[in-house]
DNA sequence: AGTCTATTGTAGCCTATGCAACAATCATGA
DNA sequence: TCATGATTGTTGCATAGGCTACAATAGACT
């Protein structure tokens, strides 16, 4: 790392951002085809992912506040693609699913998504892309640690 | 690459946003000290790199519109950190400068970043570090042909 | 049981953003 | 020259977000 001024575009911080930015512009640009906000799909990832999730522990996830993620699913409840259910113990937790409907949407948008990132590595060999992983997994490990942290 | 599946956390697409989004949440919280929000930093940096750069430029770099640049620019000039200078040629263009004081603020900025980069990196070893910024520049660069043509 | 504290989701308020419309200005070409 | 279209920045409007306060509920402790 020889120049790391805040002139250099080269900086491995800029280009972190870079890449992550860039994959996000062009993934919203080929999903928003199928009717999808950057809003919408990452409540869709993220209820898939974890079906039955609460509706504080979404908000976590997408580091937005409560509120917010509330008048959230209200849109995409009326919208007809997730669901509230209420937790089987605890009167105060909605418990949130998709509809079929938004799995179906999902299935679209996840075809979306993995042509996205293999245009991405498309330069780079399959030993490269292995390296790649391995790297980024170092390097997001580390990062979970700092931000469990007290800062 | 085995299981590409949208379960998976260690999926590359997955872990590539992950490091952007835990980065820019810890430099957040460490620079939130000196005063600076996201979006005001997020500023800051791109005069700097750029100074005299247009309204629409910067909005066009920030990838927001150009009423919500406006505005935020109208705040920052309240703060007296940047300022509107006319174009020599072009009366409709503003033309925008940090002031002494943001320059100062920039400063400490970075050196926040680079420290935020190093304890990320922290990890890899030198020769990883290197093969990591190689690797991330190839992907940049298709990411930026994929940008630039038509979807 | 009763009491106190913590947690969940929601409503109100203010701010920030995107979209559309607009005036001022520039560029092009008859 | 001047008429037409394009560009820049700003304003109004609707929407989305964060922060605060609140009711309902759960959990712990007496």
């Amino acid at each position: 790392m020889r120049n790391t001024g805040p002139e250099d575009d080269s900086y491995i911080g800029y280009m972190l951002s870079d890449v992550a930015r860039l994959i996000r512009t062009i993934f919203d640009r080929r999903v928003r085809d199928i009717g999808l906000t950057r809003a919408q799909w990452l409540v869709l990832t993220r209820v898939y992912r974890r079906p039955g999730v609460s509706q504080t522990e979404l908000a976590e996830m997408l580091e937005i506040d409560r509120a917010s993620a509330g008048r959230m699913i209200d849109r995409m409840e009326r919208n007809g693609w997730v669901e509230r259910r209420p937790d089987r113990t605890d009167r105060r937790i909605n418990r949130l699913h998709l509809t079929d409907e938004a799995r179906k949407v999902h299935a679209a948008m996840w075809a979306i998504a993995e042509s996205t990132v293999d245009d991405a590595l498309s330069p780079l060999s399959a030993t490269e892309r292995e390296q790649y992983a391995e790297l980024t997994a170092k390097v997001k490990g580390r990062l979970q640690n700092l931000a469990g942290a007290v800062p």
